[in-house]
DNA sequence: CGACCTTTTGAACGTATTCAACCGATGTGG
DNA sequence: CCACATCGGTTGAATACGTTCAAAAGGTCG
């Protein structure tokens, strides 16, 4: 709910190399990917502010006007969708060097809750300032295409999970997925923390939080994995795997 | 099950003036929308050649290589996903004026089938033109961006939709939702053609065929719509709406 | 016209949900 | 620091919903 930022260029320099787009983490995995140093140099300039959030704190609401997206520098989010008659439903979990509020540039406005479910950081990129700067760097303009394509076909998939998979299949899936981004972070695949509760991985699966723990449950008395509330070790990933491979009809 | 078609582009040069963007009875829902006769003029240009198919076809498929994306002129068609052990899911219909192939945009592969459910036309649009004139006209820029985010907001809708709805609603959301895209193109909201079979309704939908086929009968035999086949008159479209409002809890 | 595909409908079944009780962890204030 | 309240998680039993299996009717297209 902050006011736009007056066009000060930032005052404490120091921070801003030490935040700047170069030194991040998250580098490799966002929206930098693939500019020179040069090019680096001219994305960090519009990267005007970054902004803190506690956990519980909301990055925009459903309804909020529409002016930047958001790299997620650390730290981890849902989003989720409400309905008129009240029913909601999360539409995903984002980790660091992913990109938020790609769905409010069709309309102008948010059309989803973007909430963090542990302390965290994101970088806030004004919109308009990306598309210009877009049209003067086509790495930067292609790579931004590849981000959007890259969320519409993460929903693909998880609107064949939802429509296909039987509940612990969705579970293994979800398991695997997170397990494959943590990877990619340099974290460990087979032991992690959800910073999910049950109810929300619910909502993202379609099921209901008593078929999540039942199913996490079930997947602990087979061997596969270790649970101890949000706790999750993954003990025999290719036995997960082999769930998803396996062809129930014939 | 038939051969890929061979790929002749059209020869015929007269068509092209007459099936220009300007004159384009989608206009107004797909990409040229909101650009000057000036830039409509240079869109077209960079629209090399448009492509009929006929009922069944394939206009891409899953693994293909990725350099166009695909502006419907006329017609309807289904998206699909497969997966390793075979399951398919259909993510999406498309009628004309929707652009599809964005999918491949991330990974330079469309990662879904696109197939024509009837006779249908296509503009063939090269992606990598297209980003090349983004570059050059910003309300170009702007628009294709709205269409993928509008893309990603459409996503979140159906997964809305699989991961809380009950099957009867699921019916009635899917209905409406014809309804509503009929109407924005002039057609009767009230009266119209499934051009799919239950079957793939079912896959979108996350139901069995039967399902489907029991819930378009129930709905019938409360007389909110009559169906015959692959017809469907909408008698009551309060009466569906009042069953996507109704608050099941409480 | 006949073969095939799609759709409808019935009955039995299975999976996830609902309702409910209980446990454990966390956090707050006296 | 402990008692207590709260929240999140687990587990059981009954229920409901959608699926599966099956048969038959209705369309469609060669």
């Amino acid at each position: 709910m902050k006011a736009a930022p007056v066009q000060h260029p930032p005052v404490i320099k120091l921070h801003v190399l030490k935040d700047a787009c170069a030194q991040c983490s998250a580098r490799e995995l966002c929206l930098p990917l693939g500019l020179s140093d040069d090019e680096l140099q001219r994305l960090d300039e519009i990267v005007a502010t970054r902004q803190k959030l506690k956990r519980g704190e909301h990055l925009y609401r459903y309804g909020d006007a529409f002016s930047a997206i958001y790299a997620i520098k650390v730290g981890f989010f849902k989003t989720d969708v409400i309905t008129e008659d009240g029913r909601d439903h999360v539409t995903g979990f984002h980790m660091n060097g992913e990109i938020l509020g790609m769905d409010g540039i069709s309309g102008d406005a948010y059309t989803c809750n973007a909430i963090a479910l542990e302390d965290s950081e994101v970088c806030v990129i004004s919109f308009s300032d990306l598309e210009h700067l877009a049209t003067l760097i086509p790495t930067l303009q292609r790579h931004f295409h590849r981000v959007m394509s890259r969320e519409i076909v993460r929903d693909h998939g998880i609107m064949m999970l939802l429509g296909t998979l039987r509940a612990e299949e969705r579970l293994v899936a979800f398991l695997l997925n997170l397990s494959q981004r943590y990877a990619a972070r340099g974290y460990s695949p087979t032991e992690f923390h959800l910073r999910a509760t049950r109810d929300e991985i619910g909502s993202y699966l379609g099921l209901k939080l008593e078929t999540v723990s039942r199913g996490l449950s079930q997947l602990q008395d087979s061997g596969l994995i270790v649970v101890q509330q949000k706790y999750i070790q993954i003990t025999a990933i290719d036995g997960l795997k082999k769930m998803l491979q396996h062809t129930q009809t014939c």
